[in-house]
DNA sequence: ATGGTAGCGGTGCTA
């Protein structure tokens, strides 16, 4: 089960380059953020022509999590638990229905900029809530794949330049101590497990010519419960989705890649 | 210290 994430940032500009890639890597899942669409304003015509299933939890212009599946879903869970009067649309979870069920949820953890503030605040708080989310989940004791955009920069060799992001909420020891804490439960991050090499990321920021210097922080993440990670075969980037821009069909990339990972389910 | 780019939606917020 070929299970990956990517930040789209905005259904509507990234339409045909998505259908590009989902038919160019044929993932059998696929967990998008920042959709920024109301659920009945997706367009999701030509996702299940390709033969997905596509479950949604978006508002209107901002954030927006979906999961697409070609296996059947079941179960599916909108909301992070915790605020009642938090709005956002950042957590969706489905069962995947592989040789062995999946729980599988897309994620989106905000932002948390400026920082210290109220956003930073949210982040935390947010964090927090996953922590005991994720904690409750794990009792069931199944395979469990928890993927999406972190905003958190893990560790120093996952920026080219920590040195830029030290005062950033992706970096600050609060949020990197918050990332731990869920790790502590006994999760796995799946691309480190399977290649500790320094220097890859999955997001280039649009300004000042991130790309063209590689100038990316990695902060797509999946994390995996004790019974996935047991399970876990493969983890890549798709690097180079972010160099495919055709002006001729208007085509133009996220700030973010795809990443993925290979299970034996 | 500043401003640089992108998406949504039709202004300014979010990132």
């Amino acid at each position: 089960m070929k299970i990956a994430t990517f930040n789209i940032n905005g259904i509507l500009a990234r339409h045909d380059a998505l259908l590009a890639w989902l038919e160019e890597a044929k993932p059998d899942v696929a967990c998008l953020q920042e959709t920024k669409k109301i659920d009945t304003e997706f367009p999701r015509e030509a996702f299940e022509r390709l033969g997905y299933r596509v479950e949604l939890h978006g508002m209107k212009s901002f954030n927006g999590v979906a999961i697409l599946s070609k296996l059947p879903l079941e179960d599916v869970t909108r909301r992070l638990p915790g605020d009642d009067a938090d709005e956002h649309t950042r957590w969706i979870e489905a069962t995947v229905m592989g040789r062995r069920p999946v729980r599988v949820t897309s994620l989106y953890l905000p932002n948390g900029n400026p920082a210290p503030g109220p956003k930073y605040d949210f982040k935390l708080a947010w964090m927090e809530r996953m922590r005991l989310r994720v904690a409750e989940l794990l009792k069931t004791e199944e395979p469990m794949v928890f993927c999406g955009d972190y905003n958190i920069i893990p560790q120093p060799e996952d920026a080219a330049n920590p040195k830029n992001w030290l005062t950033d909420a992706l970096f600050l020891p609060a949020s990197r101590a918050a990332f731990q804490r869920i790790l502590n439960l006994g999760m796995t991050e799946a691309f480190r497990a399977r290649d500790p090499r320094p220097g890859q990321y999955t997001y280039w920021d649009y300004q000042r010519g991130a790309w063209d210097r590689n100038d990316g922080i990695r902060i797509d993440h999946h994390l995996l419960s004790p019974q996935a990670a047991d399970l876990l075969l493969d983890a890549g980037i798709d690097k180079a989705v972010r160099g495919h821009e055709d002006a001729s069909r208007g085509l133009k990339p996220s700030d973010h890649v795809p990443v993925w990972i290979e299970l034996d389910a």
